[in-house]
DNA sequence: CGCCGAGTTGAACTGAATCAAGAAACGTGG
DNA sequence: CCACGTTTCTTGATTCAGTTCAACTCGGCG
């Protein structure tokens, strides 16, 4: 789906805005491994994923590399804090295959909240953010590893194949070997 | 911190503005044991809570009470999908300690909204939301329960007098057995 | 008094972590 | 195309945090 049906299909754009937005943005193409952002630097762009897979991560106080998130098709990522305060962002987003995606730069973005919807496509995006999170922790709170990861699996079809076994497990906040032994099970 | 201020605080809002909202709203107080909002309801407001403390609890598939959040002092608090959406609520929010907080009705929020710093206004605060959300999910996925438990006690000292073990655990993610062994532990 | 809900304690059990060692897959250079 | 090292994945043995279930204590209150 292009950026600006996105955006109508969220908030019910005006046309003119949907306009300005086909003008405005244009997709790009990121190759399996680029970086879309890094840790120290500050995150400029909001990125929406037409086609691929992005992976999130960080290194934790004892240094091990953790996955935050997954975003997929018809998503949005950024580095929120960073993007939003111009600050150093803790985070790693790495391209997990050949992907399509549009870049929006914050003064773009400020054009974009500062329109006629513009807060409620900011509210949207933020409220799916956080439904996302809370589906996430009442998972983690009350669901087993192995009802975890097949919900992901459903979620992520083929995400096996895109990653790495380590990713999944450190996402869901479990050890590699956890996971390889849940994977064997059937 | 009164409203109007905290807004103000929160995004810079202009003086005119600030002169809105003070003469929007009202402080209303709620003694301990109200509901906020409940189950099933559309949840109509946006409450900020300028003194006393509140806890958000849903009912599991399996029937158990759980508490999702807890909020105090100088914060927000909806049930957000159902607030943005008007669509009935899964949740309850149980009012722990008499306490003074301002009601904010759709049509006013969306007064907000559309002012000149409204999408920032909306911006901010669904994003301490996501912060809080990401702090959360890092805490519950790498700390034991009781590196948790003692972090709850330094974010809300006093919830013990507050409100019950069962609620701190369910917030915590372990039952209320091992939330005792935790606390007699020193 | 005796009941009732909230909190505590104990014992057995279990899901997942840890540590350690192999096996398989993968890429790179010869 | 093979040989090599490196990274990723699997498997096993042990340990441990937290659950479960059940019994018991305590303070409040009709």
């Amino acid at each position: 789906m292009e950026l600006s049906e996105y955006l109508k299909d969220l908030s019910n754009l005006s046309d003119s805005l949907e306009e300005d937005l086909k003008n405005l943005f244009e997709p790009k193409e990121f190759s399996k491994g680029a970086l879309l952002f890094k840790q120290g630097e500050i995150c400029r762009h909001l990125f929406y994923i037409e086609k691929g897979l992005v992976r999130v991560y960080y290194y934790s106080g004892s240094g091990k590399e953790i996955t935050a998130w997954f975003s997929a098709e018809n998503s949005l990522i950024t580095a929120i804090d960073s993007f939003y305060y111009h600050r150093p962002t803790r985070d790693y987003c790495e391209v997990l295959e050949d992907s399509v995606i549009y870049p929006i730069n914050f003064s773009e973005w400020e054009l974009i909240l500062n329109s006629e919807k513009g807060a409620r496509l900011a509210f949207y995006i933020l409220y799916e953010i956080t439904r996302k999170m809370t589906e996430f922790i009442s998972s983690i709170k009350f669901q087993s590893a192995e009802e975890r990861y097949k919900a992901l699996i459903k979620e992520y079809p083929g995400i096996l194949q895109r990653t790495s076994l380590g990713h999944i497990a450190s996402y869901l906040g479990i050890t590699q070997e956890t996971l390889s032994r849940i994977r064997s099970n059937k």
